[in-house]
DNA sequence: GTGTTATTGTTAGCTTTGCTAACTAACTAT
DNA sequence: ATAGTTAGTTAGCAAAGCTAACAATAACAC
């Protein structure tokens, strides 16, 4: 075991809070899947493409932060599905560009809303001052997380 | 798809920002599952084993959001690795105590230091007023689920 | 007391999502 | 041309979640 002491100990609890909320809001928003239709890993992929435009499979996973082979799955069944389509790139016949369909981003939207609708409403009851502490927390939470 | 104005549209954006950020922080962190030997959720049963005392079967599964055969396996896997006990009540011969053992709260320090090293790290170089905001959210979002 | 109901935990079997290894197809460079 | 690199897929495995069905025990009703 490491010494820790002064700011490494104090940055190692935070670090272990923020680990434990964010298990537990997961959890608790998964339960809502059977809901919406659309399990969790599938509703993210499915919004990186409706908010970042087409991609290929590569920037996909890269995005997702996950492996090829789980986006390749991931997106097979969101085309049987009918919510993405794979298109050949004209130029390198290699890449398969990723696209959502109109019902994908009405599913995604439908979906998205219930999955996240307690948070929301929890969140819509909170003052001004703690949204803007939740807001400042994901944004630097997103700046770790791809600074990586 | 509901209209949303003014402040409600307001938290389902943060909804999102703060769904997408935890999603990609557990993502991040599982992948040193393989060095810590422990995967997220064993680590964090133990966690509550080691914090919280010992406990029956069906509290350990409520506290860590989870169904009964759910941690009735990750118990079991637990103690094949010896790092907790399962021991039958005296008094109600249905319910059974599960404890950590010394080995286990070795192994948890271990696991979780290592596990969230780099993201206490990521932490310790921010400035005293972004730990401050992490720490006011950690607080919210535990509240928030807590609430639930 | 005896029969019914509720609670605790387990077992069995399914699903989802992640991984690595091994492969094909296609592009790049020497 | 040949070698190496890159994009994606396939196959097969493991972890972790679930429901349904069950056994054992406790609690309750009468």
């Amino acid at each position: 075991m490491r010494k820790r002491s002064g700011r490494g100990s104090e940055a190692h609890a935070l670090a272990e809070r923020i680990h434990s909320v964010a298990i537990r809001l997961l959890r608790r928003l998964r339960k809502t899947d059977a809901v919406s239709g659309l399990p969790g890993p599938k509703l993210s992929a499915l919004s990186v493409l409706v908010f970042g435009g087409p991609q290929t499979l590569k920037d996909l996973a890269a995005a997702e932060q996950v492996r090829a082979p789980t986006m390749s799955r991931l997106v097979v069944e969101l085309a049987a599905d009918g919510l993405a389509t794979k298109t050949g790139d004209k130029d390198d016949r290699r890449v398969v560009r990723i696209a959502a369909t109109a019902k994908g981003r009405a599913l995604l939207e439908a979906g998205r809303a219930r999955r996240l609708d307690v948070l929301t409403q929890q969140i819509a009851a909170l003052s001004r001052d703690e949204r803007r502490v939740l807001d400042r927390a994901a944004e630097i939470l997103l700046r770790l997380n791809t600074d990586g």
